[in-house]
RNA sequence: GUCCCCAUCGUUCAAUGGUUAGGACACCGCCCUUUCACGGCGGUAAUACGGGUUCGAAUCCCGUUGGGGACACCA
């Protein structure tokens, strides 16, 4: 059996974010989990950043993270720009402590150094799969002689370190919201620990940091139930006690699947960006999963809301009442439309004054009407037809109709077809003027369509005209994240239309 | 394919062996109203299926089906 932390222990729980792009709302929602969990047992709310994965660190992405986590209220009281007793809180500091304790493991015999490529190991899995076996490495490296070894470092192949997962046996651990969770020895990989860059997986890097971290209480997506019996095998290689896990339900999609960017809005920014107000997504957020009883019309009513019974509910409430076991384990569906509802109730529920605020510390904000003006000036013969030239920006959606959007060259199914090569590339590009400008060329050469064609597609989708400010720039002022909110829209109801045809 | 998790209205949560299976969002109708909203009132709508256990099952057990997740030198 699994050990427990000591019950006297201080509570700490963290959040553990990868700056690989936008703050992601599944980082909020587990997010406000933890936050909720130490807050109401006096315990302490870390943020750790992993970023050990070199290829897709995006070095604007850790600010934004940040930002995003604390527009929605949720501060940590240890992290990496406010310090804290276990630090460093970004992983990529603490590389030399995970080197220390790989050299634990294989000392004491608990992993083993194994030379295959890439592309050999590419090759394995292919076979594997060919022949409907579970993908899995086949353990070819686990018993090398010091010899077979000698011989790969004088051929100069990298290595990686992997678990030695024992051959028999299984491992049990409690989740705390399932009971016990058994997986058999022979379905756990033996999973690679550092990487041949001498960066350690989130395996590793994880376990190794909740245990120097003090971690009592692991409060994660249910994604990581399949990994977890190999990091309770890590706790015990080490001597270690096992912290609580608690495998929260994933968000989903409409069609049930893994929240993803493809159809949903993902990004904080987004949400942030078309006016939703950070207490509305927090009160969604909460109602996924249960955790909170439906609060009375007393308690509605003192939020000042004009509603009597409804899923109302502030982060103070949460703190007040969440009961983590009530929580449901049937994935939810992240469904907007009550979301929006959310928001409403919240908008109206500002004062006069406080509503106009909401307006010019957001949409209508000096800073961002700042960025507009220039790019009107000189296509407006009176101050009102700035109205008609920006109204794209100031707007939910946008649908363009058919004459708008269709090149004359083009059908509209490949208009679609392209629409979303662009949101892919869009997805992958930086908003400045140059990069777009490149990718968006390069892609319509690719694909044979004309820089015209190509950019006024765009121009659509976005604007809902043929006309608008120069298209580039005003994608840049109107963000990223609303941006391929309108491609990824734009290409939904298009695939509706034409369903619906059919 | 293998392993793991899950299963109440379209969606999200209630009902923790005994209720006409409840609320919210959405939808529909009526009222309010110069319009549109807001607000008020009402309505449609669910225990996936099959076996057990029990006086009694949405609730406990088994199976089936369905959905999801994981199976990377990503997290």
């Amino acid at each position: 059996m699994t050990t427990l932390p000591d019950s006297s222990a201080p509570i700490r729980v963290r959040i553990a974010p990868s700056p690989t792009g936008d703050p992601h709302v599944g980082t909020a929602y587990i997010g406000l989990l933890n936050f909720i969990y130490a807050k109401q047992r006096g315990g302490k709310f870390v943020l750790r950043i992993e970023d050990t994965d070199r290829t897709r660190f995006v070095s604007s992405s850790e600010q934004m993270i940040f930002d995003a986590l604390r527009w929605c209220g949720l501060q940590w009281d240890e992290g990496p720009d406010v310090g804290g007793p276990y630090g460093p809180y970004r992983q990529s500091e603490r590389t030399d402590i995970y080197r220390e304790h790989v050299a634990m493991l294989l000392a004491s015999g608990h992993a083993y150094r194994s030379f295959e490529t890439t592309e050999e190991l590419d090759e394995m899995r292919k076979s594997q799969l060919a022949a409907k076996l579970p993908p899995r490495y086949n353990g070819a490296h686990r018993e090398l002689t010091s010899a077979q070894i000698a011989a790969f470092e004088t051929e100069g192949r990298p290595a990686v370190v992997r678990l030695k997962v024992p051959v028999d046996g299984e491992t049990v651990f409690r989740d705390e919201l399932r009971g016990d969770v058994t997986f058999s020895h022979n379905n756990v990989d033996d999973q690679v620990l550092l990487k041949s860059d001498g960066f350690p997986t989130y395996h590793l890097a994880n376990v190794v940091d909740d245990h120097l971290m003090r971690i009592t209480d692991v409060i994660r997506a249910e994604e990581w139930i399949s990994s977890t019996p190999k990091h309770v095998l890590l706790y015990k290689a080490f001597g270690w006690d096992v912290p609580r896990f608690w495998h929260m339900p994933l968000l989903r999609n409409l069609d049930k699947s893994k929240i993803s960017k493809r159809k949903n809005p993902v990004s904080l920014v987004y949400y942030r960006d078309s006016g939703y107000l950070p207490q509305a997504l927090i009160n969604f957020l909460g109602l996924m999963g249960g955790g909170m009883a439906q609060p009375t019309e007393q308690e509605i009513v003192s939020h000042g809301l004009n509603v009597k019974q409804g899923d109302v509910f502030s982060l103070a409430d949460m703190q007040a009442k969440f009961d983590f076991k009530r929580i449901s384990l049937g994935g939810p569906v992240f469904d907007l439309t009550k979301l929006k509802w959310l928001n409403g109730e919240y908008l109206r529920a500002l004062s006069g004054d406080g509503f106009f605020d909401a307006l010019r510390s957001t949409l209508f904000s000096d800073d961002y009407l700042r960025r507009i003006a220039p790019l009107v000036q000189t296509r407006i013969n009176t101050l009102a037809e700035f109205g008609d030239m920006t109204d794209f920006f100031f707007k939910d959606d946008v649908v363009p109709a058919v004459e708008v959007f269709l090149p004359k060259k083009h059908m509209v199914e490949e208009t679609v077809a392209f629409a979303a090569e662009q949101l892919t590339l869009l997805e992958a590009t930086n908003f400045t003027v140059e990069e777009l400008e490149a990718a968006l060329k390069q892609l319509g050469v690719a694909k044979d369509w004309t820089v015209k064609d190509n950019f006024m597609l765009l121009r659509a989708i976005v604007t809902g005209k043929t006309a608008s400010p120069p298209l580039l720039e005003s994608l840049i002022v109107f963000g990223k994240a609303r941006t391929l909110d309108r491609v990824r829209r734009f290409i939904d109801t298009q695939k509706r239309l034409a369903v619906q045809k059919k």
